[in-house]
Parts: structure tokens; sequence; C-alpha cells
DNA sequence: ATAAATTCTATTGATTTAGTATACTTTTGG
DNA sequence: CCAAAAGTATACTAAATCAATAGAATTTAT
């Protein structure tokens, strides 16, 4: 059940971009190398996967000396199901569960296959998480940590 | 976040030895054939995949004439969860928040790390499912839906 | 003895992953 | 206008993993 690099790198630059900038204004706009070095990624790596999501619709960006990529919508309107699904494709465990790529798995009978009715609670489960946190859910769950971890 | 064929073809391997036999009796003893016939799976591969299961103390086989697989230990004490690591591997989604294989991600501070803090809780919902289903309850399941369908 | 069955090791071909490489286009500062 | 900065777009590749295949060795019932 691994979530892949591409996958990992997308979302942290993703959450970086949902954070306010020095002055407290979002969306923030960040270069593709300030992004790089902050998160430790391939610069030319990060390059394509930001273009990945930038095709989707999930980013913009400005081109040019001063350029870089911010978030197309509010970081509460972009969940983090959204990001994956771009990136690593389907949640679902297995294909006869999925509700965005059904495909049927061979299995003698779907309908009373017990492997398809337990990892059909798998899929819901890791779908109830990622469609329902927002890269604003995220970073406000960073800041109290911080919060918490400054204040002791 | 998918599981592999290995992964599947395993614990459908595995759910099929769990259910008892024509006569009642449990564990019931199958041929790699019967099952790789019945679970449509290519033969040489399930030979594999018992094998390493037998080899990970979950199976114990009976060779030559009239030999076959069976379950090691009662049906009610292997979970899915034990099934999927032999054969696919630590449960989390990213190295940084798995217990049975922890290793640090390469993100800049793992502790205010907003992208683990919800794969921690994907992590943790997967774990719940598979690590408290065993091999009985799943076979239970499959029971109920069929006769609720034979009912109908 | 022999046929049926599991065991064990090696290999293969395809696909995916995690990048690199290279060349191009757009924008802006001077 | 020109050069540098920045994103755009493809193509390529090395390594790993996946799914399966092959074939020989071993064990057992009859």
């Amino acid at each position: 059940m691994r979530l892949s690099k591409r996958g990992e790198y997308g979302l942290r630059a993703m959450i970086a971009l949902a954070e306010p900038d020095v002055n407290g204004n979002t969306p923030q706009m960040m270069q593709i190398k300030e992004i790089s070095l902050r998160e430790q990624i391939s610069t030319k790596f990060l390059e394509q996967i930001l273009l990945t999501l930038k095709n989707a619709g999930m980013l913009h960006s400005k081109m040019g000396v001063g350029g870089g990529y911010y978030l197309a919508k509010p970081a509460g309107e972009i969940t983090l199901g959204q990001i994956f699904r771009v990136l690593d494709g389907p949640i679902a465990p297995i294909k006869c569960v999925s509700h965005m790529a059904y495909e049927p798995c061979g299995c003698p009978n779907e309908e009373t296959c017990g492997l398809r009715l337990v990892m059909g609670d798998v899929r819901n489960a890791i779908v109830d998480i990622l469609d329902y946190t927002s890269l604003a859910d995220v970073v406000k769950r960073q800041n109290e940590i911080r919060k918490k971890i400054s204040g002791v």
C-alpha cells in the first residue's frame, strides 16, 4: 500500500504552496527551486510533477523572471484525494472496489468475494480521510502542532 | 495504493482454505491445482505464493499423492494483516509512519510534517481493518451474504 | 516402481519508478 | 533589443518490481 515518490513530493509541494507567505498573503507564489530546496526534492523531477498538477487545473503559474507557481483555488477547496488521484491514480487497493476506475478482478463470484468486501472497507476508510482533508486542514494542523511544541 | 496480484491471490487462497470442506471439517486441505482452478490463478504463480506463506508459518503442507496445503492455525487466529505483510510488505503508505519498518522520509521537519500526520491516520485506518479481520471473519461475512442472496 | 503431489531455484519479459537530459518558449530587467 | 530567469515539453534510461514460466528435485500413497 505505497504512496509513490511522485505522490509524496507533489503533496508536500502543494502543502507548501498552501501556507501563507511571509506577509501572511495567500495564495503564495513560489518558484520550483524554492520548493525543491526547502523540501529536498530533485528540481527536475519536481518540475514534471508541478506541470502535471498544473495541467490538471490545480495550479497556476507565471512565466519569466519573478515567476512561479501558486494554487489555482483556495486551499480549502483542494483535497488531498484530488491531488493523489492526479499523481498516483485511483485510491482503491483493488480495481473491483474502485468507484473511479472499476474493473472486475477475476474472482469466481464478485458479489460474494470476501476479499472484495474487506477491500471495499479499506477503500472507504482511505477515501474518507483523503477526500475530506483539504490543504487548508493540513496547514491548520501543522500550525497547531508547531504552537504546541513552542509552547512547551 | 495498490494491492499487488501476489497479495490478492494469496489472500484469496487463504480465504478458500479457511472455508470448511464438503463434510464441514476444518482446516480443509486443498491442492494447489484445486485452488488455482477455483480462483482462476496461474498454478505456477500460486505455487510460489503458497510456498512463501508456508515459510512464514501460516500454512502447513503434505507432500506426495493426496497431499496439499492447509492452514497452520485456526482461521480465527490468522488476520488479513499478517498475510498482507508477508506478501506485500509493510502496510503504511509511507515509511515515516510505519510501525513495522520505520524510516525517515526526508522532509525538512518530520515532527510537523502535515503529510506525515495525514498518512499516519491513513495507516491507522487500514491497519484497524486488516489487523482486526481474521480469515474466520471473512468466511462468516461471505456466508451471510450468500444467505441473504439465496433468501431473496 | 511409479505417478501424483509439493519444493526449490532460476530466469524472463513487461511495466513502473524515479529520475536525467535536452531543447524550447515566455517574460522581464536593464 | 538582449540576456537571464523561469516555466514547458519530450525523450530517454537505469534500476526495481511484478507476474509469470521453466524445470528439476523431493516426498508419498498405492
